[in-house]
DNA sequence: CGCCGTCTTGACGAATCTCAAATAAAGTGG
DNA sequence: CCACTTTATTTGAGATTCGTCAAGACGGCG
């Protein structure tokens, strides 16, 4: 029960950064640039689509928007529109449900889909920000709802997307509700892990893309509750952690803590 | 940080319940008798159809089921067909992510429409178990999408169905999150009030359809310190309870607890 | 080189969990 | 309808986890 789990935003993470190109390039809402769809572990709205439908998804991919670090990408009570294909990077989300709370909803990085909770009420219901220089491709609800009725195949994907999303919060709520500090740090790290396994990158080694304190308010922590298990975790040889850098070194141990209702 | 949140099931919490009609009438997966579609205080799926669409929604909605208190719907892992339609009863869903978890994931009653989760990997990840003794329509998610492809004022309320199952599952999230054992319970009793208000009851007279145990799970406490912050309500003249019923005393110092972030 | 934001660590206290016991209500079987 | 068992709930005492406050270290950036 952190207090109000304040989490800056705006901030610049640049430690661990690749060099950054020319500014003009990182405009938001920059143009209409067609915005390529490859198709790496893509399991999200492309997937299994007929050659006419993928055609059809390719041409409802328009806009392709850059954000540099901490830039946002839509706030809450923003009308919603799109939802976001994440093309490279990564963001948070942040819910601002009822004034004076605030937290961390959710880290998402490359091929993820963003901003489903918007559809509801027409308006953002969080803010979206980037952790690093990343791009985006809109995909206008509209013309998603269209090819969804016209194509039962994308339809399907769409659907399951939006279930994975009700998922992926139930599982957020699970661990928020059951789980003690050390084992909310090691379930996080191991999803990371398996988020970026799943991308091609190491499983084991990883650079943490988020501060301390917004992992904290992520997990329902504070920042020192969390410094503390990173360090606990370290002492006992079950990984090695220095700022943002994470070297995984007993992954069962981690998996055994983690899955242990203890 | 209550351990592995224990919930029994197949319970029968019969204090408060009217008596029970006899037992040849409930029969779960009883048959295809025709569920009549009313029209009360009803935000879901049929909302602001045309008629036309109204009719074809009528012919998907097939099939009641009967439920008596402590029967179970769908379990973990159940293959998924249909959505579920509640017409009278409440349902609490537990989600089962992991082996040795276990949490309350929400409460549903009259109106409400459950199982999407189950839609991303065509298994259901939790299980709903009526709270007393229930009615709902299956809604077979092969005809639901049909009907969305057919009619984009349908295809409407179902994604805004899904998101807000989004909205909610963070709403609770956010709750586990950030606020105080007070909090929680405030803010869960506010949300029972709304919703049975939103249904023509009274707001702030209700009787709890669950136990001490269901809502701990639910908020992430122990029973203990459930009934302990009940007990201090009570003192505080904020309610009055006695053991499942409730009545609301001081609404608006409720609220102030629960939108402080102190 | 010095400032500033991030992170770590320690000491302390508060919130809440655990264990235990008592009470009350509900279900069961005669 | 009564005696008995089971379950739900409340309450207390003590242990534990985690939050709060504070100080200092570290590293990046200007």
């Amino acid at each position: 029960m952190p207090a109000a789990a304040v989490v800056q935003s705006e901030r610049t993470y640049r430690n661990f950064m690749p060099p950054r190109p020319p500014a003009a390039l990182y405009d938001v809402n920059q143009g209409q640039a067609k915005c390529p769809t490859r198709k790496p572990q893509d399991h999200s709205l492309s997937e299994g689509l007929d050659q006419e439908a993928m055609r059809q998804f390719e041409d409802l991919v328009t806009e392709r928007i850059r954000l540099r670090t901490g830039q946002t990408l839509f706030r809450s009570g923003e009308r919603f529109t799109s939802l976001y294909w994440i093309r490279s990077g990564s963001f948070k989300s942040v819910s601002l449900l009822q004034a004076g709370y605030e937290q961390v909803a959710g880290y998402h990085m490359q091929g993820e889909i963003i901003g489903a909770d918007g559809i509801g009420d027409d308006s953002h219901r969080c803010e979206a920000t980037a952790l690093e220089d990343s791009e985006v491709c809109s995909l206008p609800f509209e013309r998603v709802e269209a090819l969804s009725r016209q194509n039962s195949g994308f339809q399907r994907n769409l659907h399951r997307l939006l279930s994975h999303e009700i998922g992926r919060a139930r599982s957020v709520a699970m661990l928020l509700g059951t789980m003690h500090a050390d084992q909310r740090l090691g379930a996080f790290l191991l999803d990371l892990s398996r988020r970026y396994q799943a991308r091609g990158y190491s499983s084991c080694e990883f650079v943490l893309r988020m501060t301390r304190a917004e992992i904290a308010s992520y997990l329902g922590l504070t920042l020192e509750t969390v410094s503390r298990s990173f360090s606990r975790f370290q002492r006992e040889g079950l990984l090695q952690v220095e700022r943002r850098l994470v070297k995984l070194l007993d992954r069962s141990s981690l998996k055994r803590l983690v899955d242990c209702c203890d």
